[in-house]
DNA sequence: GGCTTTCAGATTGTTGACAATCTACAATTT
DNA sequence: AAATTGTAGATTGTCAACAATCTGAAAGCC
């Protein structure tokens, strides 16, 4: 498989929000500019880009003249309505792609079920939050919709910030495991009932 | 009443979204960051933040190295679903402020679709779709979720690039009209279908 | 003629330096 | 003692210069 070509700015992106989302970023946290650009090898404007563009997907709130921080987990009351709109988006796509699926989107979900796998039991629970966003996004990026893409990544981001952003790591493993063995068995019907159990 | 601070970069956004989302700049058309930076008095740093912010909410589409340009309305199939989404996050925003509407709601309303009103005379398309989306905004940022707010501002933008950009200025104004309408006089129930019929 | 290669110009990507602003702590006043 | 003010340090905001990359047109090849 030809791997996309993923910009430097793109991969410090998925490795800060990975961390945050796995709380290896404490909530509430200030992210210095410059102590990032010294540890990813840049200069401070590609991090600034970084940044704001976490900050617009939810994962840090911005405050002028003072930097980023972690987002804080309010309990608020929209937490249903994302969950119900992210439920909506995962499904419409799980039917778009159900009949293009093929042997090789088999391959990948099984691939990244298996580093799933491998992340819970190095207990790399930054890698778990990763292999958790990236099987849940290859669907809708299979849908083939950036726009739809979009919007998801920014709800998933939101959901997972208010409230207990890593659950157990077995629960997580045998969700997905539930998720890809249906759809690699064409049971569409359990694989759509296996989705919505995971998005909570 | 006392105006929020709004920093430059938001000011340029909001500028440039307008002009984007009335058709002022054509589709597919490159945004250069070199003439935006004069044109705003600013240097390119500023402006790229803009851009990127712009990128997320779906106006522009962004090419490694080849920069930003206005999103081509390609009719894809998830319009439906994401006018269903606007809907329930407008209607829910609705529904959590009715109670607390107060006198000063009501003027900020008027006040607004005032502004529209005035747009719609001079034929001043980029303020008519600013008008647009602050009235819309304007309920959703009373019920008190960024959160929220950023999500339903990149749907929102996402609406309006996929077709037609502008609609005929009488039927926006009516239709806006309506909503204030039925808000002022307290009537929930035609407030909510007056809102739901004019987001397509 | 149609296709590839080359190259100059334009444009974006990155960097370090400087200015503007905020934060936290200490000194001062009431 | 509590509140206010002042100040030093740290941090973000902005800028201009340079490097890397792309675009489009002209030249060369089949």
């Amino acid at each position: 498989m030809t791997q996309p070509v993923r910009s430097v700015r793109e991969q410090i992106a998925d490795q800060l929000r990975n961390e945050i989302l796995s709380d290896q970023i404490p909530a509430n946290a200030p992210l210095r500019e410059a102590q990032l650009a010294e540890r990813f090898g840049t200069s401070r404007g590609p991090i600034r880009d970084v940044l704001l563009q976490l900050t617009q997907e939810g994962a840090l709130v911005y405050k002028p003249n003072a930097g980023v921080r972690v987002g804080t987990p309010t309990i608020n009351g929209d937490r249903e309505l994302l969950i119900s709109l992210r439920r909506q988006i995962e499904l419409r796509a799980l039917d778009t792609i159900w009949k293009e699926l093929n042997s090789e989107d088999h391959r990948n979900l099984r691939e990244i079920l298996e580093s799933m796998n491998h992340a819970c039991r190095k207990r790399d629970i930054a890698s778990i939050a990763g292999s958790d966003m990236a099987l849940h996004r290859y669907l809708i990026r299979r849908a083939g919709s950036p726009d739809l893409e979009a919007i998801w990544l920014s709800i998933a981001v939101r959901i997972r910030m208010t409230y207990s952003r890593l659950r157990d790591y077995s629960d997580i493993h045998r969700e997905h495991g539930a998720i890809v063995n249906a759809i690699l068995s064409g049971d569409k019907q359990t694989a759509r009932k296996a989705l919505e159990k995971n998005i909570i």
